[in-house]
DNA sequence: GCCGGGCACTAATACGTAACAGTAAATCGC
DNA sequence: GCGATTTACTGTTACGTATTAGTGCCCGGC
């Protein structure tokens, strides 16, 4: 900067005024124009390092994730997050702390903490992969900080996480206007908060059509394609199958998928499937296209950034919904044609 | 710092001394210790801002990836590259640039550089989603740079790949070896270089037997589930149809599968099948399990960053090999069984 | 009794920016 | 023609750190 105010005969002062007010500034054009002229001459560029330090403002925002690896929600997250930060001129410094429920995660995600405050982050992002309730770590109340698919007992922490109850409501809904009042419900025991929810949302479901919820048909497993494969086994072996189930997730799905193809029952003609999470690589490529409840990553990725910028604005704790995504593999139950 | 100082009754100098080198800097341990205990005290905490402005270095590296959303390879890239650099105490300042064919790119990648290089930046890590050849864009020469899943014209810049070639050779064999010598070969013309080294990975490899490629076996379509369900069927109602398939990706793969289990064709009884890229939630999870390249993309993505730290060490354009997973669905020819 | 040298520190500076508090010259109003 | 205002700038400082070049003091040796 210095360079540029000597080249073009002025003061490191008058650089500065130009380059933050061109307008307010009072620098008539002819000096503005022999300042942006020293500016490409010289090739300067802001160091923002010392604007941060002057400003106490580093616009950018840490990101802290605890396991990127394994899941693909992380991306819609992340992808969610940078847009909208680059859309305001932040950028993302991404930490990824590994699985939660591994031992040294606490340790990890303190460290990753006290790396983010360190570099002087505008705002703490910390996002969970799975939607559950943490404790919230120490340090991230020095900054602006935003829960990402989790939330805590903290009164005063923002948070955003998936509208799961009214999603399995939602679902479950679908199922019984299409004249479903069997219907089974694939769940797990994940630690975490979705699965809760999503149950109590089938049940309530089931329960304002009139319907009960036949205990027999609400399974709990490992929320994968083999869980899927062994609940659905037993499903359709049970001496009054159900005509419709509704999976915690849709790799939970591909699994019934699978046994239902080697057992000869039909989707959605004899049994209807309805999903969660809308798995690019599944949801939409497995034949018939699944019917399945999106979470809404992206969107929530995009809404902590705004949070952190615009702390005021919307609510506190939100709760984001979970758009259906209608496919091919839900029908009116058979002998209703 | 300052107050820390004045807590301690020495000077800012020293408190930097006993943070900085608390060995060779010839304070006493008392002294020492009556400043960690005031740092304890003030809660203190290095402003890394300040420290990087005046060693000239900021301990993060820039990391600018074309599409984060749309593939799970991002997820395995990042992940690499964060684990290596956390190993080294740096951080990542990530940005996605959305699809590198879409009109503003260049414009949207250029800003991206500006932004790292104005944040001070030790490196720049430039990562495509899909193998190409790229421009180098400007800016990038002016901090050490590493290409990720690319590689460029420019002869002085490093850059990692898979070995595609090595690898389709590799997954041909792997059917040539178990008999088949009629193998077919779904590949794609979406722009990039992967498609047409893979494709000669698998001409050789067929020529290495001394069988002849059957060109009405190499199929050119969208590397999609719906691509591979549309030059599955084609290949399936060859007068001579092969007894293998080489798949360009696994999407490709599934849509074999479907075809296959719609027309009664058994995997891998009666049409063996390899695909590339290990995608989680496809290749282990569809029955029979596929037998698949896997991308090295979590390598890569640490070698990005061990090569910024240290640039002399290892070559300066690396191929990094893709490990063959050995699932179900490759045997040998119906009767040869 | 004096000097050299080690010990335990400290003062001052630079990094690059933003902004406050000026200042000199030109212009205006009456 | 003169004070007041406006125009077009500039000097200086502070942000928090790492480092260089000291400084004062004490102790040992002769």
């Amino acid at each position: 900067m210095r360079d540029v105010a000597a080249r073009a005969g002025v003061s490191q002062t008058t650089v500065s005024l130009v380059l933050n007010n061109p307008a307010t500034s009072g620098i008539p054009e002819s000096t503005q124009a022999r300042i942006r002229a020293a500016i490409e001459e010289v090739g300067y560029r802001t160091n923002r390092l010392a604007r941060a330090m002057r400003l106490d403002r580093t616009d950018t925002i840490g990101f802290i994730s605890d396991d990127i690896a394994t899941t693909p929600y992380a991306n819609r997250m992340i992808r969610g997050a940078q847009d909208a930060a680059w859309e305001a001129g932040r950028l993302l410094l991404i930490v990824s702390t590994g699985a939660f429920d591994h031992p040294d995660h606490q340790t990890i995600e303190q460290t990753a903490i006290d790396q983010l405050l360190e570099r002087q982050v505008d705002g703490i992002v910390l996002a969970a992969m799975f939607h559950r309730v943490l404790d919230l770590p120490d340090g991230l109340r020095e900054k602006p900080s935003v829960l990402l698919n989790a939330s805590s007992e903290a009164p005063d922490i923002a948070s955003v996480v998936p509208d799961e109850y009214s999603a399995a409501y939602e679902a479950t809904s679908y199922l019984t206007d299409r004249g479903h009042r069997r219907i089974a419900h694939l769940t797990t025991r994940y630690p975490g908060a979705a699965w809760t929810l999503r149950l109590q949302g089938f049940r309530d479901a089931v329960e304002a059509v009139g319907a009960t919820v036949d205990e027999d048909l609400v399974l709990f497993d490992e929320s994968t394609t083999e869980g899927g494969r062994r609940a659905t086994r037993l499903l359709l072996e049970h001496p009054d199958p159900p005509t419709a189930i509704f999976c915690h997730n849709d790799q939970y799905a591909m699994g019934a998928y699978q046994v239902a193809n080697d057992l000869g029952v039909r989707i959605p003609e004899d049994l209807s499937v309805v999903g969660f999470d809308d798995q690019q690589l599944i949801a939409a490529e497995i034949v018939p296209g699944l019917t399945t409840m999106r979470l809404p990553h992206y969107e929530m990725g995009q809404w902590v950034i705004q949070k952190l910028l615009d702390p005021e604005a919307g609510p506190l704790n939100a709760t984001l919904p979970c758009p259906l995504i209608e496919r091919a593999s839900v029908a009116p139950p058979a002998g209703r044609g």
